[in-house]
DNA sequence: ACTCACGGGACGCCCCGTTAGT
DNA sequence: ACTAACGGGGCGTCCCGTGAGT
């Protein structure tokens, strides 16, 4: 019998310590060496899990893209009947707010960047910004109906505007040009606008 | 004085070599010897004009930023009375509607990424961002004053979400979240509510 | 534990290499290169040895040191009576009167001379020649005891007196001033005085 | 009438300003724009005067050897009866005691170390070394004539002793192994003892 | 007499991937 | 399941020499 080990496990720790440096000093920064020393283990260990830097990288985004998603699923509650305070919280839980979340943004940041190149690390994304685009989109829907909302909103193009206003805010914010306070407040305008 | 050379003519040289490797296989390709060759000069020659690689990359975001910025500037008249035309097409030149601007903002996004790790390189990009979001805040400020928006808009609040509206469409069309068409209606459309 | 190899045996096989280029072409000549090819390895694998040209450099001192030092106690008996016999066969051993130790002697004077710059280098040379001027002024007050030596000599001013012709003719030799046979008369005259 | 320079002048400028280099951080810091930058003036001009590297270091050694013989010959008087005076006075010109001393003497030990690979490079100290022998032994046989030596004395021995001496001692002072003063202590000694 | 512009050739460092070996 | 040893390739930097141009 021998020694059993949690593949999936040791996967995700690897991907944390990539989470780690990648947030400390830029994906760049994620050399293999650098992640194996990280998770506390060795350059060949690593890369008998992830056979290639590729590979790696590959597995990160589709790890970040879970925690982000559950996150995000997490911290609201999509029964809510106050679509207000949906919206806001929801922008909350995506803004780059704490150091966890400011690392996962900047790793998904430089991970878009990289994305041109190796186009197959964009679908992840995709799939996961569809999802909330449709989420947001009926919570408008039902906001309508309820009365919440004015009738001649266009659920789907709030969507498109509220989900794209927060992906800025979270670019500025990671640039320094914003910062997080402001954000915040500029979402409450913008959904009190909507919304009154 | 010998052999005159502009010197400047020949940073803006390399400066375009830059962009257009850039905007074809992502920044990491912007390898000296890759833009030396793509400029059809020499290494030697490509590092008598920019003493370092770290110079250049400095150089390319300054160059980058007045094209924007004169891209901007040139495509819309800043006397103009109709303020909603004038947003429109600001976020028009701004939007990665062509392959040219498709390659700027990729190398724009690509030191955005790297501007957490190199944070000098962050100080050009703040500049400009800083200066559109005044001039977008008195735009719509000039608006209420004629009449075209109304008077409990906040401009501050409304410039921020506006360019934070442009980036994310930018970024969502960057990662093919988003098509083009797509992304000009949801500007249209927001817009539209705005200053109706 | 995969394909064990003696880490030790592998630093001197690559010291040994330098050693060769540094005394046919000069230190300056052993390129991590040429010292690869001249060890008959990759430059990957010595840099995996030696992770840094620094690091190559500080072990091949100490290499040297170790050489030295190890031949000049192994050709002399240091409980010898003699001591005239025993300092002139200490000079035989230091002086560079055969290719070996025209290379050795050649890549320590470039050592020395970079000493300057690189200060840490000079810390191990240090050491062994304290260690030398220790062992040769014990010798002379023991010289004095048995009734070889005169009672007036002073042994530490003797000692770096002989040391210092020693190190003086070597550099003479290296420079060509000075034949090898002239030398070691030298030597022989010097000694024969000072204990006659 | 074109403007009148005078070549030598500059020739020894530039010498000048790598001798300076040299001294503070290392003859392999004497790079051709540092020297030229050392010495106020254009890489361009440097070249002018000094066709390539080698001919600038190869005029650099004879400059060298000038200033060195010149300083020795003037701080002693070759007519001393005084012949333990002399050679003290000698040795006090030729240590590095001092700032511009020590810088020489570190160029010089460079050059030492560069003559194996360029030996064209050892010929000019080669005659300047063989001159001050000569003079030395001169003496030391004019010693024996006055009664100032013993007559067992071999003028030649000794006076290749004496220099070996010395320039041993040098060595060890560049390389920090002997403190200044004990080296002329140690000078002192050993020509007490042989002119006594 | 002096300069600018340029070419080309290293060099040290770093990093990734693979395989022989436990 | 995990590791040590290695190969190879590439990148940024630096530096020297040359020759066209005042």
């Amino acid at each position: 019998m021998p020694k059993k080990v949690d593949h999936d496990e040791r996967r995700r720790h690897i991907a944390e310590a990539v989470l780690r440096i990648a947030g400390r000093d830029g994906l760049d920064a994620a050399t293999l060496r650098d992640v194996a020393a990280e998770a506390g283990m060795s350059l060949g260990a690593v890369q008998y899990y992830m056979r290639t830097k590729d590979e790696m990288l590959r597995y990160v985004v589709a790890y970040l893209g879970e925690q982000v998603t559950a996150r995000i699923t997490a911290g609201v509650d999509f029964a809510s009947v106050d679509v207000r305070g949906f919206l806001v919280s929801m922008a909350t839980e995506m803004l780059p707010l704490d150091d966890r979340r400011r690392a996962e943004r900047r790793t998904g940041q430089a991970f878009g960047a990289r994305a041109g190149a190796v186009p197959e690390l964009a679908e992840a994304l995709r799939e996961g910004q569809a999802w909330l685009h449709d989420r947001v989109a009926d919570l408008i829907s039902e906001a309508q109906r309820t009365g919440q909302a004015a009738g001649d909103l266009d659920p789907g193009h709030e969507s498109v505007v509220f989900l794209a206003l927060v992906e800025g805010l979270t670019a500025e914010i990671m640039l320094g040009l914003r910062d997080p306070d402001a954000a915040l407040a500029a979402v409450r305008y913008h959904v009190g606008r909507v919304l009154p």
